[in-house]
DNA sequence: GAAAATTTGTTCGTATGTATC
DNA sequence: CGATACATACGAACAAATTTT
């Protein structure tokens, strides 16, 4: 095999049947990565080239570019000026198969709505802190929609959903961001369920409370309010000495 | 195609490329996993069978077979019982897909790190509430094996990484343990560095301090020391007004 | 321990669909 | 529209790994 795309180290993370030369070119653009040798949006070149380059037929490179694709680490178009370049990052990739993990991992809802939690609030409290002004109209306009559609609650719940996002992006932490989506995609793959009138008004009144707090910097009371919030909300969707179904969200 | 394995619905989150045969096949077995068809363990055969199954070439099969097997919904094994099973979760698994995709984001370490004091002060909060004995044991004993090794700069920082570790594992969210890992594999991929003397002494006083408070109960004045305590790492490893480089973790 | 059976890993050659110019 | 370049897909075959006999 060339080793001149850069030199062959072995990855730390042991993955399985590291043997196979597919997995040795994939740990090769891996390392190549890390090493500042290659960056979004480089053309690693086509199959064929990459075939010649590492000396291994077609088929072998496709199973390694299969590997790297589902990684998020690189992007394969077809056609004249196809190929296979390095990716550009996408965090909300992993947010699918995070979810199967948890599934075959056997994670109850109740631990996934715990970690929501966790995050959110937390958000919350970065984004009493780290707002902009830009974040503050966001906010403010969300509101303003949810106000509109207090009695449908298809919409409401959506528009809840969009005002909570949009507190964890005012936080500037793309990562908790990332995360949110993710655990947002896990427990919620199908869409959230109807919020009667009286559950939506409640709920756009807290939304209000946290739109001030967060509006005034006040971010302990607004990490606080965001807890109960949720809290709530799980205390509904996952009746007590109930920790394992779930009846979906009720709102937000 | 043969359908009869469920019936094909395109998932929801929009692949690029879904029209493609091996990605069809992804996406039946990842629904037939959501709809309790398909559960860990179960062989769902080899590559011959599931050509012949599929009515496509190996070649296709193993293309979707490389995309199953990286997103960890199945696993592999060569030899005569050998074949594709669905896999066991493994929570672990995204670690080193995730840290990729940071940086292919250009997600900065100072939001990593912030993120991390999210999942670790949370983690504490929730371990003071659900703290087991086993749990407290396990505390103790890590607090004793790192007082005899205060000198050992190296072997310290291993310590207390462990300690970290088991309050996480103490909050019994495997969801919170799970992005723990993830977060520390990315900042950390290469091992921690050092620590003095004294920074070890005062970082061993904290866990003390907090071992004390899970122990009792006192979740939010854990929680707290925990946030000021990682604060004071980052603030080490990440010299004010420069959030783009770091020197590394110094403790813990 | 050795041989046989099974399965994945890998190769070559060829044909087709698709995107660009 | 045609030419070009690429990924996608097919079939047959051999090598390597692993379990069973």
């Amino acid at each position: 095999m060339d080793k001149s795309l850069l030199n062959r180290t072995p990855p730390s993370w042991a993955p399985v049947r590291a043997n196979s030369v597919a997995n040795q070119i994939v740990a090769q653009v891996r390392e190549a990565l890390f090493a500042g040798k290659l960056g979004p949006g480089d053309l690693i070149g086509s199959e064929k080239e990459l075939a010649r380059q590492f000396d291994v037929s077609r088929i072998t490179v496709r199973d390694a570019l299969r590997t790297l694709e589902t990684m998020g680490i690189v992007e394969i178009r077809v056609g004249a000026t196809g190929g296979t370049r390095i990716a550009n990052g996408n965090l909300d990739h992993f947010s699918d198969a995070l979810a199967i993990q948890f599934k075959l991992s056997g994670v109850t809802e109740y631990e996934i709505l715990d970690m929501q939690i966790v995050i959110e609030s937390t958000g919350t409290e970065l984004a009493a802190q780290n707002r902009t002004e830009k974040d503050l109209e966001r906010l403010s306009q969300l509101l303003d929609e949810a106000s509109l559609v207090l009695d449908n609650p298809e919409e409401f719940t959506q528009a809840g959903q969009k005002f909570h996002l949009a507190i964890i992006e005012a936080s500037g932490n793309r990562a908790l961001v990332a995360q949110f989506k993710s655990l947002r995609h896990v427990i919620w793959p199908r869409g959230a369920k109807r919020a009667k009138r009286e559950i939506a008004e409640h709920a756009y009144e807290v939304h209000q409370k946290l739109f001030t707090m967060i509006k005034e910097g006040e971010a302990e009371p607004a990490r606080k309010l965001m807890v109960a919030h949720l809290s709530s909300i799980r205390t509904i969707a996952f009746p007590e000495n109930n920790k394992q179904s779930s009846n979906g969200p009720i709102c937000c």
